[in-house]
DNA sequence: GCCTCCGATGTTTACGTCAACATTTCTGAC
DNA sequence: GTCAGAAATGTTGACGTAAACATCGGAGGC
């Protein structure tokens, strides 16, 4: 974290004055030209965009913002970006800004500590940003003493609604509900669950949905088995799984423990899903390829990047706040893991 | 792309010269506290951050970098960042420059057409950005007319070196070498390859290196299978694989593509590794879970990020250029979907 | 022909920070 | 007690841009 502060500066590119001594203008004149105004005579216009090819210049972003106040920029705070969700919420938050003309400033969390994440919001401060979404689906988030800039505005992806800010979210209790109708619908008895770790928003949701549509259709609650997203993890709990007779049905919370889950499987004979059905959460591209090829629920996470840009936007902008939550629903995905059950 | 101007305009936060009036001192003396200089006096200092404490101040970047002509920024930037090297050495890029006090500005591209690459450059002038890592594995890269301001430091990964620019890559050629080795020292007659796009520079030279093992041992070559990365197009390269019986051993150019290969040899009942052994490229979390668990090269993505960054940071800092490529070993790692051939 | 009005262009200034230089205060040696 | 020198603090100005206001010239109405 030690910023060294060398002496070495970067060489400064030609200025709105370069170019208006060039072109025989005012540098105001410039400033016209290089916003697009329409007040500008089309010869001076020409003259003045003929010397900004020639010098080669760029407008500063820098002393833009200072004049205007605004960055054109915001930032997204981010916890795990090699987490599957994470990177295609990341990707789609990314492109839509861009389309928009904002830029995006990145802002990893390293550990999930609370000194971290006090640390990514003082920066926050000093970064040039309109803007922030945070990306982090931890629940200890609203506990951390969150302190951003006043008036700063915020949108929170796929974590806890508890916050003061705008969220946007995928509609992880219909995505749950679903995936556990779909094994009951199919025959089994009930559904067991592997869940995802106990610190995340989405990973509690989608386990009180299941245990909710288990109980409305009178079904048992079996025991919850949780692992932390990876696909060791799942490998790990469906070691257990395989080793059970009773189970015939798992709802799985993300796709990568599904994958573990199908090994531990295979290697303990168990076929899929002849004895043991199986249902994922995500519809990560592989899923179509495992083997057998997994049922799962997708989630739109290019529909949750880009309302999360617009809904953060249209704050920057208007100082609107939706405290709707926005929430987007998820698609069942059947394919050949998931069966009735053997008689 | 178009902008709306909107009219309103951030609420400005407290500036040093508030803090200056509260704190009964200059603005240059809040400006030597805010740095950390020493020549302060100790009470001085305390009334100053105090004072910063109470109206909540923090330094404008913006002003900050027009002072000083830098942003401690750099500019990535990324085509399709979902896809799975570049996130992972995002990641890496983003964690070690943060590390080092610089922010990160990500700039995706959105398609692989000239004026999208050129649009990307364009913006780069205009972003707040002291350097740039290129993360671009296309090679119509360099056709590209890069305009990217003079002396604006800059590092490619995973690219052709035929820039003006220091490359840092892993060493495409060295992990499919031992991917090749390994199958022939199995016992194979020869290895089938099955390859990435014709677009990406890694792919062509894992395929090179491929063919040179091959020629090296004295092998015949077989012709090559092509796919874009995607595990779908593994899908389709091994149904042509699965119903050719000379294949005993493919060389796939990454995990994905391994996967979707998997699922062609299970459909059509062919074993592996007993008819036909695989080995892929990546070893991305879940190889170790496919079904057999898959023998492939990993990669260390985190360390080409952080020797990305250590070079931009270099350039930046002191003009530097290192043209020398660097190059990241790979590894071997041998899981289950390797073996000897049938006798 | 004179006057008004509008569009094109120029001039001034402030945005927040910090280097460079100027000034003040304090320390200690003689 | 005086003075040199160092340490603390203040003042000025510039970074590049664009809003606000000023100016200038020409078109059109009477």
């Amino acid at each position: 974290m030690t910023v060294d502060d060398s002496p070495v500066r970067r060489r400064r590119g030609p200025s709105m004055a370069d170019v208006a001594r060039l072109a025989g203008v005012s540098g105001q004149t410039v400033s016209r030209v290089a916003n697009g105004r329409h007040n500008v005579d089309a010869a001076t216009r020409d003259r003045v965009l003929a010397a900004m090819r020639e010098v080669g210049y760029r407008p500063n972003g820098a002393a833009r913002a200072l004049r205007n106040g605004r960055f054109r920029s915001i930032g997204v705070i981010v916890f795990e970006l090699s987490s599957f969700g994470n990177t295609r919420t990341l990707d789609a938050v990314a492109t839509a800004a861009t389309a928009s003309g904002y830029a995006v400033h990145l802002m990893p969390v390293l550990d999930a500590t609370q000194a971290a994440l006090t640390g990514a919001f003082d920066r926050l401060g000093e970064q040039a940003v309109d803007g922030v979404i945070i990306l982090i689906e931890a629940h200890q988030l609203d506990e951390a003493e969150v302190m951003l800039p006043d008036g700063l505005p915020v949108v929170v992806v796929d974590s806890d609604a508890e916050f003061d800010y705008p969220v946007v979210d995928t509609d992880q209790a219909q995505g749950a509900r679903i995936a556990t109708e779909h094994l009951l619908d199919l025959g089994h008895k009930t559904v067991w669950h592997l869940g995802g770790p106990a610190t995340s928003v989405a990973a509690s949701r989608r386990l009180a949905s299941w245990r909710k549509t288990l109980q409305d259709r009178g079904c048992p609650v079996p025991p919850v088995l949780m692992g932390d997203w990876s696909t060791e993890s799942g490998y790990d709990a469906g070691r257990e799984i395989a080793a059970n007779p009773d189970v015939t049905a798992v709802f799985v919370a993300n796709d990568q423990m599904a994958l573990g889950l199908l090994h531990a499987l295979h290697e303990h004979g168990r076929e899929v899903p002849g004895d043991i059905s199986v249902v994922g959460f995500d519809d990560k591209e592989e899923a179509a390829h495992f083997w057998p090829p997994l049922t799962t629920v997708r989630q739109f996470f290019s529909e949750v990047g880009r309302r999360s840009v617009d809904a953060l936007i249209s704050q920057i902008q208007a100082g609107e706040h939706h405290h709707q939550p926005v929430s987007v629903d998820t698609k069942l995905i059947v394919r050949a893991s998931s069966g009735p059950p053997r008689k």
